[in-house]
DNA sequence: GCCGGAATACGTATAAATACGTAGCACCCA
DNA sequence: TGGGTGCTACGTATTTATACGTATTCCGGC
């Protein structure tokens, strides 16, 4: 196996130091560069090659988020593993976006920080146990909220808002399910009444966020 | 901490075995219950409380999937945790629909076992490293591709599909950004035309496919 | 067997969206 | 400086959607 570099962006030297110490006992580790913010890693990194990053996420002058974005518009071959003190939902889904290959707390052990290098470096992503389950809670949290004032759509207003979403008009769905047009356009208004729509486009995103019509 | 009754349904008698075994030597552990499939499974549960269920997925009779449905209804309070030999996506998907707080792979450790017990046991969910990253996988591949063909959507019309999305018609748009209503007409139709959407339905889902607006 | 809700259907009128076409102005980049 | 692009604006015609109102059939629960 190739030899990785590794570059450390935080802005607490004593974090950094301990790091890297544990850092260099490890036989597949090259060299390691360090930054104390996002605005150092960037004027840094432009040299450095077969790297991965780790970022830490609140910082001074250029926190992690933009440095990550920013890196990965002139380097998208870098990879990027988010540091951070908590598993606050707005970073990691930030850090995803901009992003980062992998995301771990500080207080991961440092045989969990190994693991992540090696599954970042093969190309896949690491997330920590603790951020999978704050993100699994979220999509749980969502397929199972919705099912409450939605009770009273009935089951052939169902399909038209199906056909809606899907983009047909009220004839082509009165034609796909045999029945008047005229009889589409009752459904289709009192979907409208029943869903507190205003016109199509409420409608869509209602049927989206009660999982009526997924994309 | 109060002891937990134990409830295995799997069609492998062997496997049931070894895991009643592993069981048995830990102290928080009760009685521990078996059925070979999900029929079983369902004919047993009335009489059983304080109780997770360990489900296997692939049954003869009845599935874990349906098991899970039919025990959830009777028996909101009871947590199931799903075991299956491969991590396919359609499985745990379902899973969590019919509402597991679980889900381990069959090659999981033992120590793993007992991890996802307690979590499940104090209320939390708890899915293996595999299934947690195979979701990841999903939700960044959902959030990775869309961002090629959009890119020739300009500002302004960016914040006018926004507008539609929330619902505003054409004059209130016009309203809002102090334009005429004709130029609002005019982003629509080249929205249209660009997005390859027939009307506002499919306009609104591919805004919030490609993340121009959040539900 | 009756009642209520769901699904079906029709009429009419207005509002909104969609589909054409044209064109000036500001800005950036070559 | 010329050409391309984005934002603005207008005209006209057609199609769809929205908002009223009314009524019949079917099915399941009381």
């Amino acid at each position: 196996m190739k030899k990785i570099n590794i570059f450390l962006v935080d802005d607490h030297a004593l974090f950094r130091e301990g790091l890297r110490f544990l850092l260099l006992r490890m036989d597949f580790i090259d060299k390691i560069f360090e930054a104390q913010n996002g605005r150092d890693f960037l004027e840094q990194i432009v040299e450095v090659d077969n790297c991965i990053v780790l970022m830490d996420i609140e910082m001074p002058v250029m926190n992690g988020i933009e440095a990550t974005k920013k890196a990965l518009e002139l380097r998208p071959d870098l990879k990027v593993i988010a540091l951070s003190m908590y598993s606050e939902e707005s970073y990691y889904t930030s850090m995803i976006e901009a992003g980062a290959a992998g995301f771990l707390l500080k207080n991961s052990s440092f045989s969990e920080v190994k693991k992540a290098l090696q599954e970042v470096w093969e190309g896949r992503s690491y997330f920590s146990q603790d951020i999978l389950q704050s993100i699994l809670d979220q999509v749980m949290h969502k397929m199972n909220t919705p099912e409450k004032e939605t009770e009273d759509i009935t089951l052939r207003e169902k399909d038209i808002l199906y056909y809606i979403c899907k983009g047909y008009s009220n004839a082509e769905i009165a034609k796909k399910l045999s029945i008047s047009k005229r009889t589409v356009d009752k459904h289709r208004e009192n979907l409208l009444q029943k869903t507190q729509s205003k016109n199509t486009a409420n409608l869509v995103t209602f049927a989206i966020k009660h999982h009526f019509f997924e994309i």
